[in-house]
DNA sequence: ACCAACTTTCGTACTGTGTACGAAAATACC
DNA sequence: GGTATTTTCGTACACAGTACGAAAGTTGGT
């Protein structure tokens, strides 16, 4: 067989690490992570299964190779130059979050994947650049990447769930909720539903910037008020020991039932359902 | 076979429904998704693999009924009676996260289930109650929902990707992490991971609350500022449309990047990967 | 031209998954 | 008892991932 160089996608082209990784994204991405087996990656390749196999140890490590490639993605869609870090890191979280919804399987990726790859260890490097160059203390900088991103992924992981976007398959879900409504139970649920949720300019993404608006507020309190504030940008690698800034202010409602946090025990291994 | 009607797990006990979703919890719960197998499952019920399919249609309606469990649980570890809707959210999230801790295997199914079961649904419907009696308008409850479970959900996803939480196997990650200093690249991530993520009494859990009153005090915010504030507790049902309220107020850094957000396109059907 | 060394492909086969189909066994009821 | 209903299971199939080693293709040296 002639290896015919060309640009169309699906033809043969001499197989490679990276177009591996391509077509596999092409699948995954055409019909979800179940679409993407080594049987199927390899004939989008042209070639037989086992051949796959030479570029690439397991399907795991394909699975590693796309979470990096989202992220790599991620940086690439962000804009060049911002005047400050709440604008650098509102950028950041709209690029992140319009590549996963991108990409809706990658989420599911980011558990189970613990070796994280070059791409990804860049990007999380450069946001934490941002933080402490912004003045925030290591703890602190750790502490608000950590919010931001919660935001992040949980707010794609509930897009995901919703049945989609456009109003097409609202009906299936519309009878489901007119029979619940006609039950008497969950009448908030049926009311946020059919109020909210399914009018037809309805588009549950669109809330996702004011809640990030409201996050990079509260860091900006945060900010404020730690005693680090000050600091700039002290080069990291100086290694001082300035922990335990942030303590924050306690509120009233505070204090009462952080009981029985955390408790997870025995814990026998990592987890590895799509391996 | 006598069936010996014991407290005894892994026992023989007459079969039902909800012991096969028991037992799949256990299993999932004990060793992860991973080992929750048809044949596992039958196993630790004693009996057949195709003896299952008699109370369950197929191992998709397992996975269903165990997101229902664990909401069940949650709804079950909450307080009874709070003074403020804070507290309520406030609980309501703790009690949701440590639920979702001791059942790692959970957040993975929240995608791909889309089928909410009964539990499920009193959840949802109670957290909206407690909402919109607190004097959320119908929009502006969805949103803070929306707000709050993001944090919760990402919060949760980044707590199960972390190596564990006690500092047992922080070797390995240790070892890279040297590595990676030596390099030179990556300074800010090497940074936070020594002087942060790996210091003895590092618990990554404990931010959880931190961020959770960040939130909150924005949710105070965004309810202040709102038309619907004296509105508080209209009936459910009373379809008055008064939506458009909530529109916030602009930041400066705020609008410049809103650029191509939202274009997922193509979106063949459902995923169900781990079906 | 030949041949050795390599890179790359693939055939076969094994284990483990969910589950369709229908027969067998157990149980309940008259 | 016998008959009907409920519950269990044996067999088998299609589909995963991939171990192992042979085949084919490519390259470079003489």
């Amino acid at each position: 067989m002639v290896k015919e160089i060309s640009g169309i996608p699906g033809a043969k082209l001499p197989l490679d690490r990276e177009l591996v990784l391509e077509r596999a994204m092409e699948l995954a991405d055409g019909a979800g992570l179940g679409a993407l087996t080594m049987r199927s990656l390899a004939q989008s390749l042209g070639v037989k299964p086992m051949s796959v196999y030479y570029y690439v140890a397991n399907k795991s490590e394909i699975l590693d190779g796309l979470v990096d490639r989202v992220f790599e993605e991620a940086d690439a869609a962000r804009l060049g130059h911002v005047a400050s870090w709440q604008q650098a890191m509102r950028n950041r979280a709209i690029a992140l979050r319009n590549t996963l919804v991108r990409h809706k399987w990658a989420l599911g990726l980011l558990e189970s994947r613990m070796s994280p790859g070059a791409a990804t260890l860049r990007h999380h490097n450069a946001t934490l650049e941002t933080l402490r160059l912004a003045g925030f203390g290591v703890v602190l900088a750790t502490r608000a990447y950590a919010l931001l991103d919660s935001y992040i992924y949980g707010f794609v992981l509930q897009e995901s769930t919703i049945p989609v976007g456009d109003g097409s398959s609202i009906p299936a879900v519309a009878e489901t909720m007119v029979k619940h409504f006609e039950s008497g139970q969950y009448p908030y649920l049926v009311e946020a539903a059919t109020e909210v949720v399914m009018q037809p300019g309805y588009d549950f993404g669109s809330q996702f910037e004011d809640g990030l608006d409201l996050l990079i507020r509260g860091l900006e309190v945060w900010l404020e008020s730690t005693p680090t504030s000050g600091t700039a940008s002290q080069q990291p690698g100086s290694t001082n020991n300035s922990h335990i800034e942030t303590r924050l202010e306690e509120t009233p409602w505070h204090r009462q039932t952080t009981g029985n946090a955390h408790s997870s025990m025995t814990r026998s291994g990592p987890n590895n359902p799509p391996d």
